[in-house]
DNA sequence: AAGTGGTCTAGACCACACT
DNA sequence: GTGTGGTCTAGACCACTTG
């Protein structure tokens, strides 16, 4: 049962998709809108409010509720898609490969970044491939207590499609830097680079609902295949 | 007046900062926060909401609030200094230097941007240093109707601080994209750069509280001193 | 069963924009 | 003055976890 206030979001951002509200037009007043919806005023705003969040609405006090000019069309983020290929390329022709897939002891600067002390994890390296052209190269980490089970098939599909459908946990965040660097020798060797190419970095901490670490990586992306896109809004 | 949700927003972001509350701490529930601030179950929540978006706190459902283990110490985005240098040099030797300041007819996919039909636009070249080394190298274009009387010394200092302070315009939001790109002639010219060198390139454009939009830009970062770090929180 | 967060209401009052 | 969004309350009920 979706709550109500995503229901008058889901329909209010289709509107937008759809162009039922243009560009600067002002939209409904919240009384109204609640109204129409059978609810409050107050879930009304909560449901616009994610929506200035993604971009798509300016509301300004006194004066109303506007669609913004020019607004991107922007999706949702994806936590594993987070770099924007699975936009450009789409699932299907997606290809991992796994280079290495072990279990070991965390180095001193890993297992800081994990928040554990004497507990082993997996070290996973995969090359992410596009119409068989490398993209990706990847290097993640995980605690075996955290993500029990974890075989070389799921690393073949995704990992995450694992940790959601067969062990049932939600990724409820992850902080990322990202950052640009010169090609080191395995992303020479896997992705066909040379000493004068670059690399964009993503590293990433991902949280579980239940608040454990469950991973960290550093994602090394041909650039010419990378964009990273959001939205900065002056909430406080 | 600070509205209350923001004091207690402000008050339990100090207690996380000074460790009042520890990494992986369960804090007070709703309920007795709302008595210890004298305020609503409601307003407790929209404080302890903003944190969560900010990476600093898990709320679960029949559980609790817990500190998040290991979170970065993160400021809050600035959209001017959105790349991130002045977290690390300060403003202090931070200098701009003009490159091009002039009134021009802006191209079609610069009018495109800005969502603008013949109306001039500022063209303004900055290069940035700090400790008299470039850094960074930046091309805005304003619309001269939405940021009227903009002026050479403007320029040398902080055009926001113009927006704001002088016209009193509050800035509402930006709409970025971040990417890597090898340097162009215009970049190894002014941040000294070489055929082999590359650049992060930030695509952006800003918003007015009005609705309006009042700048695109790009910037392009010696790599070195560049990283963009967020956090990404599942909402919907 | 008890505790906690999530959703929602109906209404109030304020701040602000526009006319 | 009228309309609009912003804040806030007191309380209700539900969903979820297990402190």
């Amino acid at each position: 049962m979706l709550p109500k206030y995503k229901v008058v979001y889901e329909d209010m951002k289709n509107k937008l998709k759809n162009h039922v509200y243009e560009s600067n037009e002002k939209i409904p007043d919240g009384g109204s809108l609640a109204i129409d919806y059978g609810c409050s005023k107050l879930t009304v705003a909560k449901a616009l409010d994610l929506l200035v969040q993604e971009g798509m609405l300016i509301r300004r006090q006194g004066s109303g509720t506007y669609v913004k000019e020019n607004f991107p069309s922007r999706t949702t983020i994806d936590l594993e898609h987070l770099s924007g290929y699975s936009k450009k390329f789409g699932k299907k022709h997606l290809k991992s490969t796994v280079i290495e897939f072990s279990i070991i002891t965390p180095t001193t600067e890993i297992a800081k970044r994990l928040n554990i002390i004497d507990e082993f994890v997996y070290k996973i390296l995969r090359l992410r491939s596009v119409d068989n052209i490398p993209q990706i190269l990847e290097e993640t980490y995980m605690p075996i207590y955290v993500i029990p089970g974890l075989k070389e098939k799921h690393l073949e599909e995704s990992i995450y499609d694992y940790i959601n459908n067969e062990l049932g946990f939600k990724i409820q965040s992850a902080h990322v830097s990202i950052r640009g660097e010169k090609a080191n020798s395995n992303d020479k060797k896997h992705l066909n680079l040379t000493d004068y190419d670059f690399v964009m970095e993503i590293e990433k901490i991902a949280f579980l609902e239940n608040g454990k670490i469950f991973e960290y990586s550093k994602t090394h992306h041909k650039y010419e295949s990378f964009e990273f896109n959001t939205v900065l809004v002056n909430n406080i």
